[in-house]
DNA sequence: CGGCGGTGTGACAGGCGCGTAGTTACATCG
DNA sequence: CGATGTAACTACGCGCCTGTCACACCGCCG
């Protein structure tokens, strides 16, 4: 019951997005669970807050009209860039480049540069969405110091 | 001839689509010739400098991943809005809704505000992409006064 | 008038991203 | 060990968007 991380049904129902989203983003290897993945009918996929965050920028993404082709390198541009400083970074998609901005102006300098189409998320209202959704879902999980570590208030710009 | 307007195979080459798409969108009322609407075949789809820019843009959102669903609803709102300063302006798109911002403190200032995903179009490039590409298709037209009629220079912040 | 090139049109195929329905298999309870 | 619930698996189909191909049509030139 509950050990570590969230079932896929859970999942869904925090990051806002269906079954069959899910289901088919684990086999299409756009997002598995990175702590236990299924083996066959009646098991379980276990996923971590961290691929909670990243389910939940895919949602916010597919939400801007965002295609998943494109989600994907985000996310995974997200996975190996980033640290502790979840709340007060953005993510900067520039047609198939990725590029994490730490704050407000590396993003007015990525617009400048820039000779397309700037998708940009801000992290933080991400993680805020998220904390939301699971304190809803779970009022009994004390796990959430471990959940959003470090998160630096949204007015210095 | 070249009366007035551009061609259908014509503008494919310069905003850079296929002809599949330029057709797909004329019949599904994305964006229609402004200038002469097709009457069977044979006869020809006239775009004006306008419908270039809209072209355009939609081009760059797609390569920006970002669905044509979207897309229209951004262009609907270039052409409600859009006035003679195109360079200077970006079109601001945050999921359903869309926004023409004037200056690069307009779009933090929705960046702050927004709780999901900016798309961000810079509508200067946009026109130095098209002109561009008009003047290699188009080296003997010279109605480039009345193409881009006003451009503010980038420097102001 | 008749051939010729350019252009729009219609029909079909196919991939992507799901929804729906039914089935299978584990996990827990009794 | 059997019953039950839950979650994953499979198969099928749809809608959107685009590529391909054959065809119809217009204007031009001879």
């Amino acid at each position: 019951m509950a050990e570590e991380g969230f079932r896929g049904p859970q999942v869904c129902k925090i990051v806002g997005i269906t079954y069959r989203q899910l289901d088919y983003w684990a086999r299409t290897d756009l997002i598995r669970p990175s702590i236990a993945d299924a083996k066959g009918s009646g098991t379980q996929r276990r996923y971590s807050y961290q691929d909670l965050v990243e389910l939940k920028v895919i949602k916010n993404l597919l939400d801007a009209g965002v295609s998943l082709q494109l989600a994907r390198k985000g996310v995974e541009y997200i996975r190996k860039n980033l640290g502790e400083d979840i709340g007060s970074a953005s993510l900067v998609i520039d047609g198939p480049k990725s590029v994490l901005a730490r704050s407000d102006g590396e993003v007015i300098d990525l617009m400048r540069k820039g000779q397309g189409v700037l998708s940009i998320v801000a992290l933080g209202p991400v993680v805020d969405q998220l904390d939301s959704a699971i304190h809803e879902l779970h009022p009994t999980e004390p796990k959430d110091s471990e959940k959003a570590p470090a998160r630096a208030v949204s007015g210095g710009g």
